[in-house]
DNA sequence: CATCTATTTCAGTTTTTAATTTAATACTAA
DNA sequence: TTAGTATTAAATTAAAAACTGAAATAGATG
């Protein structure tokens, strides 16, 4: 891996290696959702939740949608779900829990 | 993703998300070095290399062996090479460089 | 034993990150 | 416009992580 590469990837696990933000992104995998949806999944305050969508905003991971005062959020990059992905088949065990 | 898998995930991921330690796993899929083979890779003190492995040894991603003088590093998790082998197939450039 | 090499540990400092609170913005609806 | 909801932004504080340099450990060599 080139050096630039390792910076850039490196950066991209940091900014999944939040608890709340790698459960958001776990959210976001099934459905858009807005931060209030969130934020009853990951039971914390909207500021937290909205501060942590921004880092997922400027990492590019996520991009949102304005719809009246509800602003949805879904994940950006086909590769992150991928990777998830595989996070869950090494990771977590199997199953339809 | 269960809250305890999201938890076990995060702390992985943000082991892994420091560019020295992404170094040195990317490094230590080749084969196994030592502390000073590392330094030389990463450029910077042996101390500051040592702190990283230790790091990555708590985890349980690296594990060690002593031989002489010197500390032979390996990587000691199939699923940890899984992982990084998957990050240069999604974020990094094909080729043989 | 004295000394050298490789590595680790420790203490101190700086930097980065996270959470909290409060204030501000944007939109809705009466 | 006024009140209410959803979200963001800014400032503060607290906590965690990173780097540095010096000292300590373990084994090798003479």
């Amino acid at each position: 891996m080139k050096d630039e590469d390792v910076r850039d990837v490196a950066a991209l696990l940091k900014t999944m290696s939040h608890p709340i933000r790698l459960k958001i992104l776990c959210l976001l995998q099934e459905k858009e959702m807005a931060v209030g949806d969130i934020r009853e999944e990951v039971k914390t305050t909207n500021a937290n939740v909205s501060q942590h969508l921004s880092i997922l905003r400027n990492q590019g991971i996520v991009s949102s949608r304005k719809d009246a005062n509800f602003i949805y959020n879904r994940i950006d990059d086909q590769r992150v779900l991928e990777l998830i992905a595989k996070l869950r088949d090494l990771f977590c065990e199997e199953g339809d829990g």
